[in-house]
DNA sequence: ACCTGAACACCGTTCAAGT
DNA sequence: ACCTGAACACCGTTCAAGT
């Protein structure tokens, strides 16, 4: 945390830059990350982020490293701690449901499949389906069908929010959450469609 | 049609733009539509595109909508013809879910967000949760139940396809689509389990 | 050690001038 | 009617030169 100084002005840091990126990831998405205009936000030069960093390429890099471990193990003790399988499910998805998303946790959805992006998408969906096959597995599911669950519960929570991006479309969103977790935790339906 | 010529090189119209636009969308985004490139390819100068659109808005608006047109209602009326909802459901989601989607559908889907992209994609979600609505009635559920069905389906289906475009990902998908198809298709599974 | 300033390539947009 | 070529602003990247 060296806070430099020289002129008058405070020397610019690694972290510095990182927080303008992620600034400009959450408003315009990774597209809206330019050398040049964060540089003269910053009221530096672009040849001077290139002191920092390699190229743009790293500055995004890290920036969503960082984000990731910040926000991706947050709430998950937390959650951890609802004994009732489903219960811990309605709560995760009125997490995510009701209240206003992270707009960086949208912006990388959107963009899952840009070199850049998807490693980190892949490491914090690889988390979350793990913690979802876990609510499947306690309510008594076999693995298989655990984890099929989950990728339906996830698929679901990541198309849901691309959907409500669209200011039109999230008018035919339902408001109530109790259906979609319903059926998700509904005992084998095509059996239960037999007898 | 005019397919004027002046000095041995053919001269381009709308559609040629557009064609090259949309080639562009499929293989990098609507990020990828460069002027600048599209015209190199082209074997004209940027100066010359000015002539046939306003600016690279329009490009992208025009070449979008010759794409919904020509891809949002193909399918329709061969699904139609199944009688058995379930069955048409069933048929409608292995269509999309084991071939190999429209590469232009997948880089609008992620990119709903975006002002150019937004109207579009509404309108074919639209459609596309119409017919799904129509599917779930002549099921027997209520309006409802109906329409929040289709909802879930329908974010499932543009989840499924986001996490799919990610490698490390598409390992943890699931390779069987009854499960999905029952779940969905399911009675009221609150009450099934009540009794 | 950290930054500036100039340079170059790429791209969107405009416009006078050419055929 | 359709296109070229030059111009300008924006942005990524490099690098010699400054403090």
């Amino acid at each position: 945390m060296d806070v430099s100084t020289r002129g008058g002005k405070r020397l610019l840091n690694r972290d510095d830059w990182m927080r303008a990126a992620l600034e400009a990831v959450a408003e315009g998405g990774v597209a809206a990350v330019a050398v040049d205009r964060l540089a003269k936000q910053l009221g530096a030069t672009r040849g001077s982020f290139y002191w920092h960093f390699r190229d743009r390429r790293e500055l995004i890099d890290a920036s969503l490293e960082k984000w990731e471990s910040e926000h991706t193990t947050e709430l998950m003790p937390e959650v951890d701690a609802i004994a009732d399988p489903v219960e811990r499910l309605r709560y995760l998805f009125r997490e995510v449901y009701e209240q206003a998303v992270d707009p960086i946790e949208v912006a990388l959805a959107s963009a899952a499949g840009e070199p850049l992006v998807a490693p980190v998408v892949a490491r914090v969906t690889n988390t979350r389906l793990a913690f979802l096959r876990r609510i499947f597995r306690d309510l008594g599911l076999a693995r298989r069908e655990a984890a099929d669950r989950a990728w339906l519960a996830y698929a679901f929570y990541v198309g849901h929010h691309e959907l409500a991006t669209n200011d039109e479309l999230r008018k035919s969103q339902p408001n109530r959450l109790d259906l979609i977790i319903d059926l998700l935790t509904a005992p084998s339906a095509r059996k239960e469609m037999r007898r």
